[in-house]
Formats: C-alpha cells, sequence, structure tokens
RNA sequence: GCCUGGGUGGCGGAAUGGCAGACGCAUCGGACUUAAAAUCCGAUGGCUUAACGGCCGUAAGGGUUCGACUCCCUUCCCAGGCACCA
C-alpha cells in the first residue's frame, strides 16, 4: 500500500475489474428481489459537464445501495439522441448529425465510465438508429391504427428559430422550451396523438404514485387542469336579413351556471368556426373581420403579456338565454380562447372579472345574480366582480339557493329541456408531434391521390431517413426536398405516392425506451410483453424536474396507450420517482447564478477535475453538495473538502496498516470493551443506523456524506498504538470497515480498493450492508437537559432508563439548580425519559 | 391573480416539538518547514463579562405549549408551476 492515495491508478483498475466481472449484468431471468433502476437517458450533446452528473452519480449510488442489500438490480443506460442541436450543428459545419452525435455518445460514455457509474451495456439503447426508431414508427402505427394518432388543420405554435412546430408542452412563457424564440400561432395541418383520451386517466392515476414527488403530481394536474361545468345551447336569433344559418345555436362551457341570470351578452373566440358565416352580409361584417384578423396576427405571448386588456366587436347577432328567454347580443372577443371549452363564453360581468371588464369597457349592462352571505352586494358599489360562491338573486325558480344546489338543479333542468348538459373541460390538448426536421423518426405515413392517407406496411419498416440531404430549415422538412425519399408508391394501391415528410417529435421515442431495455437486440417485436410485466414498473426513476410534465407526462400517456393495445400489463411507467436540482454555477460574466449549461460559459468539466482528485472525490462532492432535490451552487472550494477526506481515510489506513494486519480478526465483545472503545464502537453502529436511513428513505446523500465524515473524526481522535490491546485493535478495524463498506455506493473505487487493504477479497458490491446491533446502541448512561422554565440550563448524566422520580430527584440534586430551586416551589416537572427534565417554578 | 415550495452564522447546509448551527467551505491563530505548498492542532452567530457565566438570536409580528427553527394566524421577501381556461 502506497502513502499517496493512487486514485487515478485505482480507478482504472476497479472500473477494468467491474466491467471484467460484469458486476452490473442484470439477470433478467430471476425477478424475485428485482430492482430496475433507471436514469433519464441523456441528449447526445458534446459532453457532460458536472451538472449531469449529478442524475448518474445519484443513481449509481442508488443502484450499488441496492445490490449490497441484495437486490438483482437492473441499471441500462441509453441515448435520446434525435434531435434539433445535432441538425443546427450541421446546418453550420456540414458535419452530418449522425457522425456528431455518434461521436458524442462515445465522449459521454467515456465519461459516465470514468465517473465510476456502470451500467448493463448490453441493454443499451439509441434512439436515432434504425433498430430503435423502426419500433418508435410501429408504435406509431399501432397508434394510428387505434385512431390515436391523426392528422388535423390547427392553429398550432410555430418556433421560428427551430422553424419547426411544437407541443403545448414545449411552450414556456410563450417562448420556445429550446431556444426561447416567441412562438407564433400557425394553422397547420399536423400530426398529433390524441393525449386527451386520457385526460381523466393520466389525472386519476396520480393517486397511484405513492412515490412521486407532491410538486411533480401537483404540476401534472395542474396541467391537465380539469374543470367541471356545464355545456348550454344558446338558440340563435334569426338573422334580420331572413337569411337561413347552418347553426341553430351557440354552445358555450360555464363552470358557473348558478350565474347565468346575470348573464348579459356572449362573446365567441375570433378563431370561432361559425362566425365569419354568422356575420355574412350584415353590416357588421367588416368591423368583425378586421377584428378577427387583427387579434390573429398577434401572438399567444403578445396576448398573455397584454392580459387585462380586453378587446371586441358586437356582431349584430343575438343570442337567447335559454333559461330566461331573454335576448342577449353576441360579441367576439381576444379574451376567449377558442381551444378551450366551446371557444364561446356566456358573459356574467357581476360575476366574472374578465366580463366585469370587458362590460365595463363597452357599456354592456351587468346584473347581479348571486348575493354574499351577508347579502350586502349593491350593484352601485361593487368595484370589482363578486366571483365566490353565494346565494342565488333574481333567478326566477331558482332564486335563493346556495351557488352549489343551483349548479346541479340548473344542469339538470338545461338536460331536462335538452339545451344543455354536465360537462367536465379540460386544460390538457392533444400532443402534436410532427416536426418539419430531418434529424427524428420520420413519420410512416404514405400520401396517395387514390386511397388518401395510407399507413406504411409493417414489414416495411423502418421507413429509413436518407444519408443525403439538404439540411437549411425552410419550415418544410428537409425530407421533402429530397426526392429519393418522398417518391415512392402506395402501399394500397402501388400507384406512384409521396411519403410523409415530417419527423417525430423526440420525446416520441423518449416515451417508451424503458420498455426497449429489456429487449434492446429483439429484432422481431417492440416490446417483450412478459418480460416487461415482470420488470416494470421502474422501482425508482431519477431524473430533471425539468420533465415534471413533458417527458413524465407522455411516458405515462404512452404506458396506458399500451396497456390498452395488451402491449404491457401495467398502466403507470414509474412506481418511484426522485427529481434532482441543478447545479448551478455563478456567470464569470455577470456574477449571477445560472443553470450549468453550455451556452451561459458556466460549464464545469469532470474530465479536468477526476484528472486532479480522482473520480470518488468528484461524487463525494456531487453528493455532498446539499439536499440533492434542491439546486446547488458549485463551488470549486468545496470540492477540496471532499478531497480531504478522501485522502485522510486513506492515509489513516495506510498508517495503521501494520497494526491492523496484524489484529486477530475478531468482532468486538462489548461486555470488554473499555468506556473510549465502547465509545468508538457505539458511533459506528450509530452511522450504520444513520446512514441507512439516510439512504434508504429521501435519498440524503449529503446527510450520510456527514455521518461518515463524523465517524472518521472519531477514529482518527484515537491513537491506535502497535502496543493496543486486541479489542481496541478490533474496535478500530470495525470502524474502519463501517467506513469503507457505508462509503462503498457512493466512493466505489477507494471502498473497493481499502476493503482489499483490510484483508478482504476483492468485491465489496457482494458484502451484504451492515447492520446497526441494537446493543451496541444501547447507552448505561445518558445525557440529559435540564430546563428551568423551558429555559436550559445545562445537562446531567442519569443511568439509561431511569423513571420519572428518580430523574426529578436527580435533577433537583443538581447544584445549577439545588442554588435556586427548593422542591416546594416547584409547580411541575415535564420529564421525557432519557431526553430531559424541565422544572417550572413560580417565577 | 391562483396553486406549491422556501427564508437558519461570512457561505453550502444540519436539527421537524425537547441542548439551534452537525458536517463541510472560508477566515483567523498556532505547529511542522530555510521558506512556501501540503498536512496537523485550535478558534470562529451577536452582544456582554477579568473570568465562571449571562442576555439576545432560525424573514417580521402575534398565538398555542412547561418548552417552538419545528405547530397555528397575519405580513413581507425569494423560487417554481399555472394563468383572459369561462
Amino acid at each position: 500500500m502506497q502513502e499517496q492515495y493512487p486514485f487515478a491508478e485505482i480507478e482504472s483498475k476497479w472500473q477494468a475489474y467491474w466491467r471484467a466481472q460484469g458486476q452490473f449484468k442484470a439477470d433478467l431471468s430471476k425477478t424475485d428481489r428485482k430492482f430496475y433502476c433507471l436514469m433519464m437517458f441523456p441528449y447526445p450533446s458534446a459532453a457532460l459537464h458536472v451538472g449531469h452528473g449529478r442524475n448518474y452519480i445519484i443513481g449509481d449510488a442508488v443502484a450499488r445501495y441496492k445490490k449490497m442489500r441484495g437486490y438483482n438490480v437492473l441499471t441500462p443506460m441509453g441515448w435520446d439522441a434525435f434531435g434539433l442541436p445535432a441538425e443546427n450543428a450541421a446546418i453550420q459545419t456540414g458535419t452530418h448529425p449522425r457522425l456528431t452525435t455518434l461521436a458524442n455518445i462515445a465522449t459521454m460514455k467515456r465519461q459516465l465510465d470514468a465517473w465510476g457509474c456502470c451500467y448493463d451495456w448490453d441493454c443499451e439503447v439509441t434512439a436515432c438508429l434504425p433498430d430503435y426508431y423502426r419500433w418508435t414508427q410501429w408504435l406509431f402505427l399501432q397508434f394510428f391504427k387505434r385512431g390515436l394518432a391523426y392528422k388535423a388543420l390547427a392553429p398550432v405554435n410555430w418556433c421560428p428559430g427551430c422553424a419547426a412546430v411544437l407541443a403545448n408542452e414545449q411552450v414556456i412563457d410563450g417562448g420556445c422550451w429550446r431556444c426561447e424564440s416567441p412562438v407564433q400561432e400557425k394553422r397547420l395541418e399536423q400530426w398529433f396523438f390524441k393525449i386527451t383520451a386520457y385526460a381523466q386517466r393520466l389525472l386519476d392515476d396520480l393517486a397511484k404514485l405513492k412515490g412521486w414527488p407532491e410538486r411533480v403530481k401537483l404540476m401534472q394536474q395542474n396541467w391537465i387542469g380539469r374543470s367541471e361545468g356545464a355545456l348550454l345551447e344558446f338558440p340563435l336569433v334569426p338573422r334580420p336579413d331572413g337569411r337561413c344559418d347552418s347553426a341553430k345555436s351557440v354552445g358555450c362551457f360555464t363552470t358557473r351556471v348558478d350565474t347565468i341570470y346575470g348573464c348579459t351578452y356572449m362573446v365567441l373566440a375570433p378563431e370561432y368556426p361559425d362566425l365569419p358565416e354568422l356575420v355574412r352580409g350584415l353590416p357588421q361584417e367588416t368591423p368583425v373581420r378586421q377584428f378577427i384578423a387583427q387579434a390573429i396576427k398577434i401572438t399567444a405571448a403578445e396576448r398573455a403579456g397584454d392580459a387585462g386588456e380586453k378587446n371586441g366587436v358586437f356582431t349584430g347577432r343575438l343570442v337567447i338565454n335559454p333559461y330566461t328567454g331573454e335576448k342577449i347580443p353576441l360579441w367576439v372577443g381576444d379574451y376567449v380562447v377558442m381551444s378551450y371549452g366551446a371557444g364561446a363564453v356566456m358573459a356574467v360581468p357581476a360575476h366574472d372579472t374578465r366580463d366585469w371588464a370587458f362590460a365595463r369597457k363597452y357599456g354592456l349592462p351587468i346584473r347581479l345574480s348571486i348575493q354574499n352571505p351577508e347579502k350586502t352586494l349593491r350593484l352601485e358599489t361593487m368595484a370589482q366582480a363578486y366571483v365566490e360562491d353565494g346565494l342565488t338573486v333574481d333567478s326566477g325558480a331558482f332564486t335563493d339557493l346556495p351557488s352549489a344546489e343551483a349548479r346541479a338543479r340548473m344542469t339538470a333542468y338545461a338536460v331536462e329541456k335538452r339545451f344543455g348538459r354536465a360537462f367536465v373541460a379540460y386544460r390538457l390538448r392533444d400532443w402534436l408531434i410532427s416536426r418539419q426536421r430531418y434529424w427524428g423518426a420520420p413519420i410512416p405515413i404514405v400520401y396517395c391521390q387514390a386511397c388518401g392517407i395510407v399507413p406504411v406496411k409493417e414489414k416495411d419498416l423502418p421507413v429509413l431517413l436518407p444519408e443525403d440531404v439538404e439540411f437549411k430549415p425552410t419550415g418544410e422538412s428537409p425530407l421533402a426536398r429530397c426526392p429519393d425519399f418522398i417518391n415512392t408508391s402506395c402501399p394500397t394501391c402501388g400507384r406512384s405516392a409521396r411519403r410523409e415528410s415530417d419527423t417525430m417529435d423526440t420525446f416520441v421515442d423518449s416515451s417508451w425506451y424503458f420498455l426497449r431495455y429489456l429487449s434492446a437486440c429483439d429484432e422481431r417485436q417492440a416490446i417483450q410483453t412478459e418480460l416487461c410485466n415482470r420488470w416494470l414498473p421502474v422501482d425508482q426513476y431519477i431524473g430533471g424536474i425539468e420533465h415534471a410534465i413533458l417527458h413524465l407526462m407522455y411516458a405515462r400517456f404512452f404506458t396506458k396507450a399500451l396497456y390498452d393495445l395488451g402491449l404491457v400489463g401495467f398502466d403507470e411507467p414509474f412506481a418511484n420517482l426522485f427529481t434532482q436540482g441543478m447545479i448551478c454555477k455563478r456567470s464569470a460574466k455577470d456574477g449571477q447564478l445560472y443553470k450549468m449549461s453550455k451556452s451561459k460559459g458556466n460549464v464545469v468539466s469532470p474530465d479536468e477535475l477526476i484528472r486532479k482528485y480522482g473520480a470518488d472525490t468528484v461524487r463525494l462532492y456531487t453528493l455532498f453538495i446539499g439536499p440533492p432535490e434542491k439546486d446547488a451552487e458549485w463551488s470549486d472550494q468545496g470540492i477540496e473538502g471532499a478531497a480531504r477526506f478522501l485522502k485522510r481515510l486513506w492515509r489513516f489506513i495506510y498508517a495503521h496498516h501494520a497494526v491492523l494486519a496484524a489484529a486477530k480478526p475478531v468482532r468486538p465483545e462489548l461486555a470488554t470493551l473499555n468506556a473510549r472503545e465502547r465509545e468508538l464502537y457505539r458511533k459506528a453502529h450509530e452511522t450504520i443506523q444513520a446512514v441507512t436511513g439516510d439512504l434508504e428513505g429521501a435519498f440524503h446523500f449529503n446527510t450520510a456524506v456527514a455521518r461518515i465524515m463524523e465517524l472518521l473524526n472519531a477514529v482518527e481522535a484515537i491513537q491506535l498504538a502497535a502496543g493496543a490491546r486486541d479489542q481496541e485493535k478490533a474496535v478500530m478495524r470495525f470502524a474502519l470497515e463501517t467506513i469503507v463498506l457505508l462509503l462503498s455506493p457512493l466512493a466505489p473505487h477507494i471502498a473497493e480498493e481499502l476493503w482489499v487493504e483490510l484483508g478482504h477479497a476483492p468485491g465489496i458490491l457482494q458484502v451484504a450492508w451492515p447492520t446497526a446491533d441494537p446493543a451496541a446502541l444501547a447507552r448505561d448512561q445518558v445525557e440529559i437537559a435540564l430546563q428551568l422554565n423551558g429555559k436550559f440550563r445545562g445537562t446531567m448524566m442519569a443511568p439509561s432508563g431511569s423513571d420519572r422520580q428518580a430523574l426529578e430527584d436527580l435533577a433537583l440534586a443538581q447544584p445549577q439548580i439545588a442554588k435556586t430551586v427548593k422542591r416546594e416551589q416547584v409547580l411541575k416537572f415535564v420529564v421525557v425519559p432519557n431526553r430531559l427534565v424541565n422544572i417550572v417554578v413560580k417565577s
């Protein structure tokens, strides 16, 4: 054993050992005590930085810990390898995305190895290779067959930066999730997955996800946005010019039917499909058309940013309030959203903030239909809408009912009179999956003049991405300009036809990869149902909070759809989810704290740090940096602490190597230990207990590392001499072995090496995780806190398990108490056995 | 605006009703060294005291309790999610 901690040498040695021994090869045939440990697979950008590392280091620590606890652990890794950055790089440099992607994968794989993160590489999947995307296409066809994939003309989010459309989930604050360009609304024909068909199940089944963070479930719940209400038809008053309308009524969705008697007008969204027809030939046609043109032009971001200012125009048409028979004006307004509910709202200005503002602006009537419990609302004195529930007033047969009851009875009335029904609206929209870009899985569809939209035959999959393509983005897929790709024959009639030129959103690729790991090399089928049913749901999923809605909702949707298709026998993919916080670093430019990213120029490369300190140091610091679910600031100085700790551990074992080697390998006998030995022995067991609790429960790696550091501090406080008693040597050896074992999931290389130096056979992962001995944890004497009227007044020692009376007597006998307090003065003793005595006296 | 988290030394953080500040970073002092680095030892919330000690202190204010960083109420601030969603 050498004096200096030779991290570089031992790290490559043990990495080779793990690989050679196949330490992380899962035996898929055995599923008793199975543990599927999954980390979100990375997008192969240029290289990993220490911020990415948190995910893999936590995952690796969990996998190693579970292995030592005797689980059959599956930890696969793969690559979310399709995506825009590689294509954008190709536009700039001319290098094909396939080449840069594969080169990046090689780099990142090397980095993961260097970190000591171990995976079963036999299960590796790479989303951009035909043997993977072939099955992504196959799944698309299954969805298509079931009507879950459809093409529709719809207003979509267009990102001018990426020259492609985006799904709703990919629009953040009106901008593109990737490049932050303001998103524009366009009407385009696009492919969608019918995720809304699963809205209710996605919502309901959140309750099943006991092992998910509450905030992630809440975010999904908000995103799905379920609202219960009623769908009501307002009959159209016939046109003044006597011509006919194709629609007889205008439907609207409301959650507040109870306010209907206060409804004084109705508003349509500018995009309302029937609107042009409704106004055709009327004097209002021109102003309405102008208004529509203007409203549609402004982007979603502008609309959101300008919330508050509401604009609209009268359509010249009237509708009839089906409850009152009253004729009310029909308006068009830019505050009504087409894609929610029915694209129309019944306006109750007295009881809705937006309607209030609109009515005030355009001088529309305001009528009170809900009274507050104090019955103090007067229209003349109201400064804003009263939006709470209350009691109905001036509501005909429904007057004087509590809001909830009014809603129930009014909805029932609508059903009875056949002008409405109860309805549930969701905020969730269908998932727009087509992208006008090259580097993705082609959508396996063919357009035939005669047969229309025709799916590619399954036996003809994959639809291969052509190699030689002009990448420049124009808003049309580069594939559309590739005649060899585009021109094909119809799978049904054989006549000449065109291929779909759009590719799939890369979130499609990542919605099922965790299933493919179980059969990565299967050329006959996408998913091995039996195997998946035995290994899933995933026991522990680990990834970033940024996917709380995006990937995590898409993957849940896919799993449910595949369940319905009979391809898997479970309907939730991830039983337990852990979302780690991001690693941030101050920017050298402006001193602000940013998420580590290449664009901010604040990345720290692991390569250099591993060269300087070793992988174990980087791992230990990454785990110690703070609570893993919270964001943390990377500190170049902080890592020194982790480095010092490992060096101290190494040096201590080096310095006592001979003594320890000479020690008889005996288990310490409690009864024969002296006080000092007993203390260290207990500390070791306390550490086992604490660290196990930290790893088992909520992944408190930061406190686990702190406990192990404490144990080393206690060890170092004892100078073990060559002539020390056998018992002392035995306790010392036990404490050191405990440190090494507890450290092995966190800093595995040094743990393997020191385990061997302590005289054991190689292969610490095969060693059982230690358990704390209750007898060793027990104490004869305990320290008890003394309080006088709740204020701390020192401590005293007492025999463990002393009863209340004994503790009271002992407390009164303590000099600092006896000085000022006599028993007669005591009003009350508060005794917490083994912890505290509080003496309450009259003050 | 609504919904979630948070706010503790110079810094990252620990403690979830019972000795606030574990562990680490930084800083200061000392040892070793010709010197420096590395390493080791010690100090390190504020005020006060010659000292023992005392008082104050977990965003602010109030409450519950023998006892509150922890529970409750009010306010402020920060972060995240949703947002003309009817």
